[in-house]
DNA sequence: ACCTGAACACCGTTCAAGT
DNA sequence: ACCTGAACACCGTTCAAGT
């Protein structure tokens, strides 16, 4: 007699969707570990045979999407120029606040469990970045200075502006209604503006 | 026989005041209305008299820290230059978020609860940013263009900045190992050197 | 506007005994 | 590595009957 293990192949893949779902749904909150195991078609406490608890779990969903993120960062980059890849991360980004805002909120929020899945796919992430950036430095067309200093800078505006956006801070703002990606190409012109000072100074 | 209402003078208060010491020591699930009750001196319901719920309690300290908030950055403004002033509030900004992360989270998050008392705080808040802000653009030390927009532009980097610094995002950069306040000090002077280009457009 | 005391619902988590 | 079924702990919330 064979072993049949693996009926559906993969429970723990299995439970990280059903989890996600769920999350996607009502946040945290409405990740119950029962609910879960009924929608990955296991018993309700399978779910404890892979995770140690639901903080696990949930740690687990941010690792998948921080993996998911940086593989279409490289995508997007590919083949393009630099400030116009730099303006696609962008939209991707809000586009993604927007479209998964409990991921987004979950990926991007403390992680209480030491999680080197997590270190390393966050450090891969900002890798794309600062390639980047140096690129549009060699053209002169981003200001000169520490790539990775200039990469948070461009990433703190970013995650801001998405997150204050995703608590309804940033539509309240009279007329102007900025949205995330306004906001970052304004940060671009003003950055390209100092490049061009930078240039004029070396003359 | 007279009423002995009041004895301690604001149940109320009391109550959000332990709220916040407990979000203070481990977060929203931290805060347990039994607990609540026991630390204002009240029984373990008596929370339900004044708020519908535990979402109401913690709005209510989002809404107290918003208007402690704009009453020290109003402290803050007073008799500073513009710039100066711009560089205090984001200090205060962060100094904020570092002593009191889970209320600055909380604050910032999404209230999916309407009320009219975070909006108007909120929208007060911004005004004394924007109002600081036509200052500095009046003395050409910003860059021209609307000051709401530019306001947002400060708002989400120093918003994302303490946010990402909150969640461990910012310390694990290599070298540079930039803090809030050394992003937010880059972006003015960023956007110092276009006010000197628009200037020199001019002439 | 509080109190005491009991109760309910829900959910994370665990355990026992199976295959 | 799952299953079923039961149980426990914790906590938000409610209710009854008081002052």
């Amino acid at each position: 007699m064979e072993l049949r293990t693996c009926v559906t192949r993969d429970t723990r893949a299995s439970l990280i969707t059903a989890a996600a779902t769920l999350l996607d749904q009502g946040g945290p909150a409405e990740v119950k570990l029962r609910e879960v195991g009924r929608l990955a078609g296991v018993s309700h406490n399978a779910p404890y045979k892979h995770f140690a608890d639901k903080e696990e779990l949930l740690a687990a969903i941010a690792a998948g999407e921080l993996r998911t993120q940086s593989e279409l960062m490289r995508r997007l980059v590919a083949a393009r120029e630099p400030l116009d890849a730099l303006r696609a991360l962008a939209r991707a980004y809000a586009e993604w606040g927007r479209s998964k805002p409990a991921r987004f909120k979950l990926t991007f929020g403390a992680w209480n469990i030491e999680s080197n899945e997590l270190r390393e796919a966050a450090a891969e992430s900002r890798a794309v970045l600062v390639s980047i950036v140096e690129a549009a430095q060699a053209r002169a067309e981003l200001p000169k200075g520490d790539p990775e200093r200039l990469a948070a800078l461009m990433l703190a505006l970013a995650h801001g502006a998405v997150d204050q956006a995703l608590a309804g801070h940033l539509s309240a703002t009279g007329k102007g209604n900025a949205n995330p990606e306004d906001l970052f190409d304004d940060l671009l012109r003003y950055l390209r503006q100092s490049a061009v000072t930078d240039t004029a100074d070396k003359k």
